[in-house]
DNA sequence: CGATTGTTTGAGGAATATCAATATGTGTGG
DNA sequence: CCACACATATTGATATTCCTCAAACAATCG
């Protein structure tokens, strides 16, 4: 084997199913790019719990990709009050956000010990120029970036509190899945507290809901952890969660 | 003044506050890609109220800048409910949350009679391939989309019925200005199911706020047309319209 | 003008926030 | 390893917001 077919292996193992990869490898990458990624990505740099990657208002420095762990996104409004903009697992881009104003829009935090990928915003931009590729599956991300959003919208605006724990769950169910996980159990990271937050609810009535479901059989619930038990029924709650038709 | 001058200014003034004319215009193209532009950018094509641009789920053949009117996004979800995902002045550009599936994320449709300005999809490809600057805009504005959703999402998670409707009166108002417009009055292109729709609010409740509003000597209020009396008192309505500060 | 569509206003009820109390973890020092 | 303190989670009772249903009103269009 050429060395250069076997560090092309070396990073495909190290980077798994994390969306960087998916960005820089398969898309008609040569040999000579990839031993540059080697040198431009810091990988799987540790992360503890409750420190964070980068501060709302901070320039975009470099954009990340979860190694392992979990972290949130939030910002901070005028009174300082906290929102809660998304959970991300290994696989998932952090920062991309930031490409608007060149400043990162939201504070990032690990919920976990964590390890994080890394590669300097300019040496992006660089490689970005030098392949054509890479350009498109970058537009592509943040393109889905945008889809991702506005499906949160989407939820956030239609449907009530038990849609809404639902939806949470079966779409971190999914996410679990496409990074080759069993869909369940789930393990949230995430305190009552920022769940609530991130959802637009009260912490009791995530509580509430999520106690109602495990009395109905749906889910069982430990804690950090739940178990999905009843998935097509939690699909009927995502769905039929929603206000009336007569919009 | 040389013919190729006299083509660019003919082009600034086409196309005036357009976010595509940003995209193009000022950073670094030579007066040969100006020429190129105005090849392949169509100018201002008419769209009749009711018409729909693009519909959810077509391939992505294009993308649109408002020229002059106004337009909705929509989502349709499996049930076939319609949530709104954002209202476009001119200015304003349409169909970059295609980028990651490309394949249109939404129906676009115009609340008046509208002008829109097209660049096919394919075309744009090409020239950012040409142009650095152009793709750095363009990632740029990728980015603005996306925190611009995450402020909506910050507004339909905390916010009760009077801080929607405040933040989203001073957020049209702000685009207004942003586009050298007077902040006030606002003309309301939607009708009042699309905005209660789009704030995840009911009709009657809108409308209830609206009144409400205009009996407090906030806002003056005749059917579409809404001028803000009291900013100070609408950003109060929208800052502390947040549940409390606890999360 | 009548029919249709869109808006405003009112009364009642359901969902969810708020306040309060209890229970369950989690970490720390002895 | 235990005991204590502190953070987090659950459960209950009450209050409030906002949705639902209903009716009147206004605008628009043939």
């Amino acid at each position: 084997m050429p060395a250069t077919s076997r560090r092309l292996e070396q990073v495909n193992q190290a980077c798994g199913q994390c969306s960087l990869a998916h960005l820089c490898l398969p898309y008609g990458l040569d040999t000579d790019d990839v031993a540059q990624l080697e040198t431009e990505v810091e990988v799987a740099v540790p992360l503890p719990r409750g420190k964070t990657l980068f501060r709302q208002g901070e320039p975009l420095a470099a954009i990340y990709a979860v190694s392992a762990g979990a972290l949130k996104t939030a910002m901070l409004d005028a009174d300082g009050l906290e929102q809660i903009m998304g959970f991300y697992y290994p696989g998932d881009l952090l920062g991309l956000d930031g490409f608007g104003a060149q400043t990162h829009q939201c504070t990032a935090t690990a919920l976990e010990d964590s390890r994080i990928c890394r590669i300097e915003f300019e040496r992006l931009d660089d490689l970005i120029d030098d392949i054509p590729s890479l350009r498109r599956q970058m537009m592509r991300l943040m393109g889905q970036a945008l889809s991702d959003d506005e499906s949160l919208l989407l939820t956030l605006g239609r449907k009530n509190s038990e849609g809404r724990i639902a939806t949470l769950l079966l779409c971190l169910s999914r996410r679990r899945q496409q990074r080759g996980l069993p869909a369940s159990p789930i393990r949230l990271s995430m305190k009552r507290a920022e769940l609530a937050n991130f959802l637009g609810m009260r912490i009791e009535t995530v509580s509430r809901v999520l106690s109602r479901m495990q009395h109905n059989g749906i889910i069982t619930l430990a804690r950090a952890e739940v178990a999905i038990c009843d998935f097509d029924a939690l699909e009927t709650w995502a769905g039929h969660g929603a206000w009336a038709a007569d919009q």
